[in-house]
This record gives C-alpha cells, sequence and structure tokens, in this order.
DNA sequence: GCTTGCCTTGACACCGGCGGCAACGTTTAG
DNA sequence: CTAAACGTTGCCGCCGGTGTCAAGGCAAGC
C-alpha cells in the first residue's frame, strides 16, 4: 500500500503519515523506486494514532501502545506499559478538570459580582 | 517607577512587561534618556494581567478589563465588555469540563477494561 | 577612567502536530 | 513526448507568552 492509499483509507494527510513515520510511530518498507510500502497492519495503528490524539495524548504517550498492537495484541491497551500511561492520563485529566472546576468558580463568582455591581450602580445598558 | 521595580514588584520580568507594552497593555512615559517610567496605577494591572492569565486569559481577552481600570473603576471586570468576555470564557470553560468529562469517562472505562483483560489473561506481574 | 548595574531594541528559540511549498524523481495514460 | 498524478526530502510557518542572548547607551560609585 502506497501512502497515499493508507492516508485516505485512515483519513489523514501524508505529510501527516510521514511525521508518524518519523517519529517512530509507523513503519514501512521502501520500493526499489524509493516509495514507502505499508503493510495492510498500519492502517489499524494509525487509527489508533488518531483515536489517542483525539482524546489528548502526544506521540509519546502513544508509543506504548503501538507497540502493544505490533506484540500481536488484539487492543493496543492491555499492555502494562499503556496501562501505565492510561492510569497517568487519567490523574492527569483529573487534576485538570479539578483546576478547571475552581476556574469556573471563580469566573462564575466574578461574573455575578460584576453583574451585581452593574445593577447597583444603575448601569445597565442591556436589557435583563 | 523604572521597569526593573515594576518587574520585581509585580513578580514578572522585564521582558514580559515589555511584551505587554508591545501588545498595548500596559503604558509608560520615556524619560530623556529613553528609559520608561510606569505610574504607580501600572502595578495594578499588572497584577490584573496576570491574575487573569492565570485562569487561562489570553491577552486579547484582558485588554477590556484594563480599559476598565484604566476608566477609573475600582476592578477591572465591571465594565460591559469585561463582562462580554467574562460570560464567554465560562462557556468556554464549560464546554472544555464537558469535553474533559467525557475523555475521563472513557479513560476510566479503557482502563478498567484492560485491566480486566490482563487479569482474565493471567499476565498480572503488579501485584494487586 | 573603569567597573557594575541599570536600561534600550531586535531577534532567535521553544513547544507539537501538522499545513504547505519548493524542487525534483517515477509511473501511467493518452 | 508529454502531461497528470503520484511519490520523495527538506524547510518555513503557526500559536503565545516568555527566556535569553547580542550589542549597545546611560548612571553612579570607586
Amino acid at each position: 500500500m502506497l501512502i497515499g492509499e493508507l492516508a485516505q483509507r485512515a483519513g489523514t494527510s501524508t505529510r501527516t503519515l510521514r511525521y508518524y513515520e518519523q517519529h517512530g510511530l509507523i513503519r514501512s518498507r521502501r520500493a526499489t523506486n524509493g516509495y514507502r510500502a505499508f503493510d495492510e497492519a498500519e492502517l489499524r495503528v494509525v487509527h489508533e494514532i488518531r483515536a489517542l490524539l483525539a482524546v489528548g495524548f502526544d506521540l509519546d504517550d502513544i508509543r506504548p501502545f503501538v507497540a502493544c498492537l505490533r506484540a500481536g495484541h488484539a487492543t493496543g491497551d492491555v499492555c502494562p506499559d499503556s496501562v501505565a500511561v492510561l492510569r497517568r492520563k487519567l490523574d492527569e485529566v483529573d487534576t485538570c478538570l479539578a483546576r478547571l472546576n475552581t476556574v469556573r468558580e471563580k469566573l462564575d463568582h466574578q461574573l455575578n459580582e460584576a453583574i451585581a455591581h452593574r445593577e447597583r450602580t444603575c448601569l445597565r445598558r442591556t436589557a435583563p
């Protein structure tokens, strides 16, 4: 499979695939003309990459999942390293959620105070 | 007040202050030697900027707050434009929270599945 | 006069996942 | 023969707030 076909089937660009390869996430042989030749299996790998990126993982985080797939597992998340990343990411998300909730409260409070202040000082210009 | 003093009092770097000035957020006169001279009032402005940046605002978002302070208000958030930004930011945060919660659920599910799978296939290497 | 420590502007580096372009080789169809 | 449609490598741009360095002007104490 040439890079264009893989890109189309995976719903990405050739530029993206070269980038993944350059960073060791996907693999290819080279034909005599220098063209990359991809195995069918790489399609699944690309899908895994895309799915994890969409969730907020970066390429380094994703590497263990790819390795897990290459090791023959049906999914990329059952290997110890992948599980470790999942745990860490879950922690990160929880931390982020906590911070974001704090920010939300602050914003909400600040917004209400500001509106209250404007009403006290009779500066309402927009209808309630 | 010279830039070094303002930087120290505001807890930032001179580089940062020049950047803010370059982007129209703080103001200075120039002494005959070319040095920036800052009013005391700018200290408060810088504090406002830093506080909002810390919450996740970008410099463009912050501009109305600074204008509000300069208009003589005790706080930067009571002016209509600031309130509008606050509303928008609150919406953004809510959207972000929603997405993050979705991600959290996915991760949690995926993690549990992976662990369950490993236990089914007797690959436990770490003590429970 | 010399050093030290302020200040000035300007410009590059960073991070990460690409987009996009240049300049060029290959294959295939007409 | 040529044009179109693929492939290759390499490099710049982006985004935003800062760090950091260069190369130089000023202030003040010895």
